[in-house]
DNA sequence: ATTAAAATAACAAACGTTTGCGAAAATTTT
DNA sequence: AAAATTTTCGCAAACGTTTGTTATTTTAAT
């Protein structure tokens, strides 16, 4: 069975081609009565217009393009679902491309969302040192390019993050509030520029403000060496009273130690971690976290993608800020 | 800045448009010396076929949608990132859109698939009692039609799926096998064709191989629910020594009231779940679980889908095998 | 050196739209 | 009733490809 077009239509009708195309769009020139003829044949022969010709023709595809790590993480779930919901509102339709951390998907990928067309971008980097030149060149074809999470330091581009160093002091203060004498704190790879800005602000303000904690800094890569550093520090002689966790990853791990050694939070221990909030809320008593909702700034990057659709280019570095939501773990 | 096109390649190279398709698909007809220059100023002026035209012309869209309730969850994300990955191996890009588990919007999304000529959709329904009729429409045009997880009664339909059944009988044997005496069933939605598939094998394999056990059956349609439920019998005077937890979401309850009375697993009570398996790890000791895999679902329902494109129709129903994941919960 | 065959490249139509412009028909104004 | 205006619609070109057919050139065969 084969589409219905323009043209099957207008035959049916005996009328031109471009007279039904006006009809279905309610163009004045076209009378009422040939109008309610063309849409009501429309309905019966559930007409859907070809977008492949009407891109073609006008030159705007109506879909933008996404790129994530991964598909798999809920930080970037919230954060597609967020542009899903916006786009549909406004029309767009989204080609959601992962680039599974590695440069050359994300250039492949890249290169389909230019065969497609797509009237914009919205980019987390694979890799913080990255080759942008591919990036300029979408900009310089006019298509709009909003990095989001993992953005270049390269001020050329729209940026929009999290307050990485807010948020980290924000934990900082809950620490310090929470009259800690002896803190772990683990953050995450030690190469992307968002764990050195959280170590940096989160360090200089616990110096600051209270120099008498002792806090250790370690790193972990994923949630087996948090477990395990966890396990460490927490059967040390002198023992941990506090512990902050980076990211998502590292609070699991920690946890896991945490019931398996049967710490009492927030009694024996407190806990507190940076997070989107679905997995501090997993356990009892619930975490307490900094929030970072990749929902704001899925909606923060869309604002963004559509003013540098129809102004001129707003080149910023936006970030969405964070807040304190209170568990039980402090 | 406007686009390359092989019309922009042609006069620069003072050749006819054609032989300049030919000369980048490597045409016989094109001599080398030709193709040569062709290949060099297309990678320099970086030429990226506008797939527009060419789904125009050849009718071809080299697109799948893919329907699911919401992008936020495990099990659809891991299924998302399978057929991601086989379709970008296989020169297709995925166009997904969400439903949240509303009919309209299924039906909206659907609409936009087939403004975007999609060769094919993955649907996963938003209800159970659905008109299906559109979805026969696309069948109609050639446009295969490949259910997962939560498919349709009619077998008019190409559908993939979990074993239900077998699932829910695999944490029935483990019930049995850990001499449980004092069971809790958490069941999720009642109207969703999946629960009663698995409710129905779950009784019905304890009745018969296990008489004497004692379970109650009841039904959580969120976290709250369950951890709720589970208050509820975990503190009667006749204690559960075992719960089933069908979905993750109950999962994350029961888990959230154990660690509140600080119930001992496995000791006090035994934990088992059907799960993707990561929920299952956040806790200590890691929760026992009947394995669903969204990645092999993902995977078979790519197989399907090119089966149908390729050959004809091929009407079947097929489920992905489940295994059993030992914990320290049982 | 002719002719036949093979190699190479150009022509043109088509895919389904949109849209500027012009033509015909209907209506209003003189 | 003729002219001016407005309403209603059709014509044709264009978007960037692909591809069947044809034309030209080169090479090989007689």
């Amino acid at each position: 069975m084969t589409n219905t077009t323009l043209k099957l239509l207008a035959q049916q009708l005996q009328l031109s081609i471009s007279t039904v195309s006006r009809a279905l769009k309610d163009h004045p020139d076209i009378s009422a009565s040939t109008k309610a003829k063309v849409n009501a044949l429309a309905q019966s022969m559930d007409y859907e217009p070809n977008a492949y010709a009407i891109q073609l023709r006008t030159q705007n595809s109506k879909i933008l393009g996404v790129i994530v790590p991964a598909i798999s993480n809920l930080f970037y779930d919230s954060f597609i679902a967020a542009i899903e919901e916006e786009s549909r509102n406004n029309g767009y339709a989204l080609m959601i491309l992962q680039s599974s951390h590695n440069p050359e998907n994300e250039l492949n990928n890249l290169k389909i969302f230019r065969q497609n067309r797509v009237s914009g971008v919205f980019a987390c980097l694979s890799s913080s040192s990255e080759n942008l030149e591919v990036y300029q060149k979408m900009n310089d074809r006019d298509i709009p390019v909003v990095f989001f999470d993992i953005v270049p330091k390269d001020n050329r581009f729209t940026k929009v993050r999290m307050a990485d160093e807010r948020s980290a002091i924000m934990a900082a203060e809950n620490i310090i509030k929470r009259n800690a004498k002896k803190v772990l704190a683990i953050f995450g790879d030690d190469n992307l520029s968002i764990t050195q800005k959280r170590k940096a602000a989160f360090q200089k303000f616990l110096q600051d403000f209270a120099p008498k904690i002792h806090c250790s800094y370690v790193h972990a890569a994923n949630t087996k060496e948090a477990e395990d550093l966890m396990k460490k520090f927490a059967t040390k002689t002198q023992k941990i009273d506090t512990v902050f966790c980076m990211t998502d990853e590292i609070l699991i791990g920690v946890m896991r130690t945490i019931q398996e050694l049967q710490l009492k939070i927030p009694s024996d221990i407190g806990v507190i971690s940076i997070s989107n909030g679905f997995i501090p809320n997993l356990y009892y008593p619930r975490i307490s976290y900094v929030e970072t909702s990749g929902h704001e700034l899925g909606k923060l990057a869309f604002v963004q993608m559509m003013a540098n659709m129809k102004g001129g280019k707003t080149l910023t570095e936006l970030t969405v800020e964070t807040k304190f939501i209170a568990g039980g773990s402090m």
